[in-house]
DNA sequence: TTGTAAGCGTTATCAA
DNA sequence: TTGATAACGCTTACAA
């Protein structure tokens, strides 16, 4: 174990007052040149770095951002936070903040969790994913002015904190007119009950597409909670109407591959296609809208790191596009 | 802004010492037990929480643990390891341990930010995956008598430093042994380059498989780096040779998500299985060998704190046994 | 069993 | 421009 190099070794070291190489490290500017040369050769041949917590303890801020990380659940869209988690670790890291991982079971404990992160660790941020209708994560933040940026829309009060989403509307209404410059003209809707704002924005996309092409959607639209199983049951239902659809559109790569099963098995084959472009998607060669989640968690740090430096504290917004990738299944 | 609780004010609340609010939180066994539950009450009507960073600074313990997020890679395989971390993450907490998260493009940038973690931060203990022979980070570690666990056996020297590895070789055995039940004679693997710990070990259980049922299983095995577009090309040259296999167990699921592209299209199908269990091979229907990653991740966790808290400190080893999870493909 | 004093490594304040 | 001093909140050693 190495001997432990404090403030005070580097000043022996140099032959200055360790205020002096605290100056160096936070306020170059006010050393002068010759001085400021020698204790950052000293910094250097040491391998100094500032202790975290001691300086913690005179600044009260950690730099460190906590991020929650859902229990294990189904594999597809689970996927999709976890690569936003990469993203942000690492845009984390570049801005000189360190990323740590809390779970909560709902969302009672994770306000708990919120209160032992910001006590006991002193945390200087918070990146929230998954906001929806009446989020009171956002407004236990809000209350007592800790700093936070979501990953999605605060879909109640838009102007309420710094967010970054991505527009999945314009991702779904890209698909719908792929899919209506390849002839088709009964598209479906598979998606999630009205009420999930991400949902219900997706939904939004197609149906404006279809109308803006002159045709009515509804009826081609079915909706459920999140799943394979479910996707399959739904596309069965579809294709037993009237109009049964040509193709359909799905607010998930889960419902997507269930409504697949189905959809290749029908004759004439429908053509199908998902949401998130996770590595399921890509696998079975399915056409699906991919979010730029690596720039999303590299705005989100951008954002949150504006407010933590007090570089600007406007409550700022980005809204990114999506794009899609089309595949073997449309 | 809530107003900072600090000891002082629990202290002052309960009409005793500082001293005394620090013996009922770190050694309760020493308080009279009517003062004990009087400081109780206090930190617990005020919502007292140490601070850590100031306990930190006085113990140099900072119930902080590390492990690495990858880059994103490809999606498939880069599930194992996000799963992984969703298990400690829940693990370390119920230990009282917070999870930090760092990224390293290499080995040596992997070093380098052991070093600032543990200079910055005072990070108590470090979880290591993908171990490889002559790694060096864990020589770099347990030359500074850092604390740490590895997911994944030292390939060189068995009794180093404790570890958590599931027997890939046993894994393989039995997806062999369930095809030669089926009645498969030929059947082939499709692995990495002899050299990699973890690939030789997968490969080892299907030839000892093989042998111990009387077949000798040279010519049905080839191996390539890991990756979908390999394993078609794989599955492709086996298929071509004069006595191609009627199955192939594959080091991966990419691999074998590949070769399930050939396969299928051969006549008759060629059985395929995978291994990880990742949720592309839910998807697809593709039978695959299972990690029990949750409680490896569990495991990792116990042997690290049991060196933290010091109940034992032998370098203990835990190697788990995986399942074969039967589907479509085999 | 409880209280007092010192110190962990850093930075803010203020004097030189 | 530089240095001395105090303070952040906590725990260990020791005294009461």
């Amino acid at each position: 174990m190495a001997e432990k190099v404090t403030i005070a070794t580097v000043a022996r070291h140099a032959r200055v007052s360790r205020q002096t190489v605290s100056n160096v490290i936070n306020a170059p500017h006010i050393v002068r040149e010759e001085t400021r040369a020698r204790v950052q050769e000293a910094i250097d041949a040491l391998g100094y770095r500032a202790n975290q917590a001691a300086r913690q303890m005179r600044t009260g801020r950690s730099r460190l951002i906590a991020v929650r990380i859902e229990p294990t659940r189904d594999g597809i869209n689970g996927s999709v936070l976890d690569r936003f988690l990469h993203g942000l670790t690492e845009a984390a890291e570049a801005a000189g903040y360190r990323t740590m991982l809390y779970t909560a079971a709902d969302v009672e404990r994770e306000i708990a969790a919120y209160d032992d992160l910001l006590s006991a660790y002193d945390l200087d941020g918070f990146v929230l994913t998954g906001t929806h209708h009446g989020d009171p994560r956002t407004a236990w933040l809000a209350a007592r002015g800790v700093p936070f940026v979501t990953f999605g829309r605060p879909w109640d009060t838009p102007e309420a904190h710094p967010w970054v989403d991505v527009d999945g509307a314009a991702g779904t209404a890209e698909a719908t007119r792929h899919l209506l410059a390849r002839g088709h003209r009964r598209i479906g809707f598979l998606g999630w009950p009205t009420g999930s704002g991400v949902g219900d924005d997706r939904r939004s996309g197609w149906s404006q597409a279809m109308r803006a092409a002159g045709i009515e959607p509804s009826g081609w639209h079915r909706e459920t909670e999140d799943g394979i199983a479910e996707g399959e049951r739904l596309m069965r239902e579809l294709l037993a109407t009237a109009e049964p659809p040509t193709a359909v559109i799905c607010a998930s790569d889960s419902l997507a591959l269930g409504a697949l099963q189905v959809a290749r098995a029908a004759d004439p084959a429908v053509a199908v296609i998902g949401f998130d472009d996770t590595p399921v998607a890509a696998a079975v060669g399915l056409t699906s809208v991919s979010q730029p989640l690596g720039e999303a968690a590299a705005r989100c740090v951008e954002l949150l790191t504006a407010v933590l430096d007090g570089t600007h504290r406007t409550t700022d917004h980005v809204l990114l596009q999506p794009a899609l990738v089309p595949r073997h299944t449309a």
